[in-house]
DNA sequence: CTTATATTCCG
DNA sequence: GGAATATAA
């Protein structure tokens, strides 16, 4: 009997610089690339229809891939750990080969795995550097298990030296196993203007950027209109790229864009590191300021639908509706709308976010969220972003609003973001008073 | 080397 | 104000 190891695929799914799949084929004769659809994986959101999408086109993608190198890949449903033991029985392999997760459902997994491979004689190894560019706990201050400050990690971020990324693997040959069905592909209520799931969509997009976007990515990142992000955050999401490869390929690029471009990437691995050693801070505030956040279900609702009456925010959320995804300067200035101007609770915000982003990923958006709140990892808890100063600034002609909201394309240059301005325009009226929002806020915060 | 204290800096 | 680090004891 040939020697047989399994490579539980999670959130990596790619054939491109992934350890575990290097591992498996080194240490094996036949591996079984596996993806399990379980209930847990179920819970922890993957039934938003936007991730639910870009994830069926993902492992078509990804199964497409391992037939070309004369395997494929083996999707099961039910329990994670229950269909790992059975592939395990029916194959007999020796080895489980997995990446390292951060949540605690990646965690409690792993130490599931653990516990019921070995009473089976099969070894399961857990492999670093596939999630993140730098492994949660690589890197920490002295005395403490993570960094709380970004500045600090990111010069320790900065002096790691990672691996150097590694190419596909040239053949793949796969036992013969029972596979479930591919998911379908048309998902009901995903967004109209999703992005193409799958490693060689994002390979793709990432020639692209490192060709030409990302040079002027320092000056652009914040322009609205102008779109000048990467938008590789789903595939970065799903693993469908490699962040350790990313910032390879961006660092030997060079120039101040690559640059500005990396920082971001380190702050993925700082929510990430964060997550890691706070798990609970993927619902309970990281920071608390002892909030009691409002509660007016109305508002909600209207910041939600994008008819708040402040064209900036309303704008963003249509965007997010639309394409399942958000300019990230549109995202801190509506997270500071709700949170700081509505004053209304994070997570609020936080789960509508997961609702549709088809980047949606618990370690940045809850952290992301918690550090606009104030209740994060911010060392400033009181900024408050003015909807209308972001607007003039990232916005100036209007032309993001303009895109989103054609029914106040009449209003000429910035005076678009004043509606209520004008006389007789079809648009809400604004929720709050900026002023107001404020002032109920600094009660509520007491201090600064 | 450990621990206390000063200094710097925070998207 | 507090986190991280440099410096002193």
């Amino acid at each position: 009997m040939t020697s047989v190891a399994i490579v539980l695929f999670t959130s990596d799914l790619r054939v491109h610089d992934h350890p575990p799949l290097r591992a498996a084929l080194d240490a094996a004769e036949r591996v079984v690339p596996l993806f399990v659809l379980d209930d847990g994986v179920r819970r922890a959101g993957f039934t938003a229809p936007n991730r639910l999408a870009f994830l069926a086109e993902t492992l078509a993608d990804l199964d497409a891939s391992l037939r070309a190198r004369g395997g494929r890949l083996v999707t099961r449903e039910g329990p994670v750990v229950d269909e790992v033991c059975a592939v395990v029985r029916e194959t007999g392999a020796r080895e489980v080969h997995v990446a390292a997760g951060v949540s605690r459902y990646a965690l409690a997994r792993e130490e599931r795995l653990r516990r019921e491979l070995g009473a089976q004689g099969c070894a399961l190894r857990v492999h670093d550097g596939v999630i993140t560019a730098v492994t949660p706990g690589a890197v920490t201050p002295d005395g403490r298990d993570h960094f709380a400050v970004f500045t600090p990690y990111l010069r320790q971020w900065e002096k790691v030296r990672t691996r150097s990324p590694l190419g596909a693997p040239r053949r793949v040959e796969v036992p013969d196993v029972g596979s479930a069905k591919p998911l379908p592909e048309n998902v009901p209520g995903a967004s109209a203007g999703l992005p193409s799931g799958g490693e060689r969509a994002g390979r793709e997009r990432l020639d692209r950027w490192l060709s030409s976007g990302i040079r002027d990515y320092a000056e652009r990142h914040d322009d609205l209109a102008g779109d000048g992000t990467s938008r590789l955050s789903p595939y970065l999401h799903f693993g469908c790229l490699s962040p350790l490869e990313v910032v390879h390929r961006a660092r030997t690029r060079g120039g101040e864009g690559a640059e500005a471009f990396v920082r971001q990437l380190a702050w993925r691995d700082f929510h990430h590191q964060t997550l890691h050693a706070r798990p609970s801070a993927a619902h309970a505030d990281y920071r608390t300021q002892h909030d009691r956040w409002r509660t007016d279900e109305r508002e909600a609702a209207a910041w939600r639908d994008g008819e708040t009456g402040y064209p900036i925010v309303d704008a963003a959320m249509r965007q997010l509706r639309h394409e399942g995804w958000m300019h990230n300067r549109a995202r801190l200035l509506v997270s500071s709308f709700l949170t700081k101007t509505l004053y209304l609770d994070w997570r609020i915000g936080a789960r509508h976010f997961l609702d549709l982003l088809v980047d949606g990923d618990v370690a940045n958006n809850q952290l992301n969220w918690q550090w606009m709140a104030g209740t994060g990892t911010d060392t400033r808890p009181n900024r408050v972003l003015n909807p209308l100063t972001q607007a003039r600034r990232f916005d100036p002609d209007g032309a993001y609003v303009r895109r989103w909201l054609p029914e106040l394309d009449f209003l000429p240059g910035r005076s678009i973001h004043e509606p209520w301005k004008a006389d007789g325009v079809p648009y809400p009226a604004p929720l709050v008073e900026l002023s107001d929002g404020l002032a109920r806020f600094k009660a509520a915060r007491g201090k600064d």
